[in-house]
DNA sequence: TCATATGCTGAACAAACGTACAATAACTAT
DNA sequence: ATAGTTATTGTACGTTTGTTCAGCATATGA
């Protein structure tokens, strides 16, 4: 049993499950027929850093499901991957490492194409009803819902499109801030 | 004991240890001092669909960690949110739900701009060596990485910018094709 | 060829776990 | 006021869990 097939297996196990299998579980998956035979895996896996053990004992995961990040490139010219091999990143504690209440946003049109939103495009509000200046926003204005810059002057307030072929919305009647945008996710395929 | 609340520590204690607390847990977590007051509560979860029981009996997250989606809003114009009120996204298994082996890269750099891949998205790559064209490509060339439009003509190929003042690289030494850029991830902030 | 490390089997055990039942306190609705 | 539901306590029990020890077969390396 190689470390590869192990955290295959184990990935897809919890992908399933969403947590990972007790040592008798780990026997079914990979055809132990005794559990000290998982528990020498485990341990392999530790020392691999793919799992961990808490402070109670139980095993949780490590870098089971990190990425690794390559590094940084250019996106200009061509440029060596600067440095960083070998690290990794957890996307799920990366995209929701947000404080407060989150709620999503799929996007339609293309009136902020300048700040690389495009149509389709999921976005991911941050509840947060003072906005600064230049963030983007979420907002319900005269009751119906936009994304666009926030920009408050002389106590009004201007939502700003990032394309000049759409006009800046002054609110009439009411506005209500949504919250902040705080990722853009985008999905090829 | 809100089920807000319950939610709220849940995700805490799943945040840190990357598991849900056993019923004992629970107790200590939410301050009873019975058991039976854990099953009670976590019964009340499973009904709210925030957590359910696998075929074995055993607990696991169902939406603890879904980010409710409002729906489709226009950037254009604003517009209704779409119906789809009340859904909501893993987007754990949105964004990685890749087949085969994946990667990420940091885009430095304007010349995928047109595409609104902008200067430090993070984009995950999919690792496929074959890709069609028109699509995204993070390629090795001349021993040097980039990110651009893939194009085949002719038994040539060429990486396209989706920026005109950049222009179209066509591959002396060597190409290498990294794999397909399967998803971008903006973070603000 | 012999010693050692590796990979797995099998069994034993205490601690932790999920489940169930009986009882009580607090809140709601009538 | 009273009946019923909701929220919690306390206890008991069989099962599963992680751990540990002894042993064996197969590779690995000197």
């Amino acid at each position: 049993m190689t470390i590869e097939k192990a955290v295959s297996l184990l990935r897809k196990f919890y992908k399933q499950q969403k947590r990972l299998p007790s040592y008798q579980e780990i026997c079914t998956l990979f055809g132990y027929s005794s559990k000290n035979a998982a528990v020498y895996l485990v341990n392999k896996l530790i020392e691999a850093e793919i799992l961990e053990k808490d402070d109670k004992g139980k095993l949780l995961p490590k870098k089971l499901f990190h990425i690794p990040h390559l590094g940084i490139i250019k996106a200009g010219y061509p440029s060596p991957a600067e440095s960083s091999l070998g690290d990794s990143i957890d996307f799920y504690e990366y995209l929701l490492d947000i404080p407060g209440d989150i709620f999503s946003l799929t996007v339609h049109g293309d009136s902020m194409i300048e700040e690389g939103i495009h149509d389709g495009d999921i976005v991911i509000v941050a509840k947060d009803h003072h906005p600064r200046n230049g963030d983007i926003v979420a907002a319900l204005v005269d009751g119906e819902w936009t994304v666009k810059y926030f920009q408050q002057k002389n106590n009004r307030v201007y939502l700003i499109p990032a394309n000049n072929s759409y006009p800046i919305i002054e609110p009439r009647e009411s506005l209500s801030i949504g919250g902040v945008v705080a990722s853009v996710i985008r999905k090829y395929h």
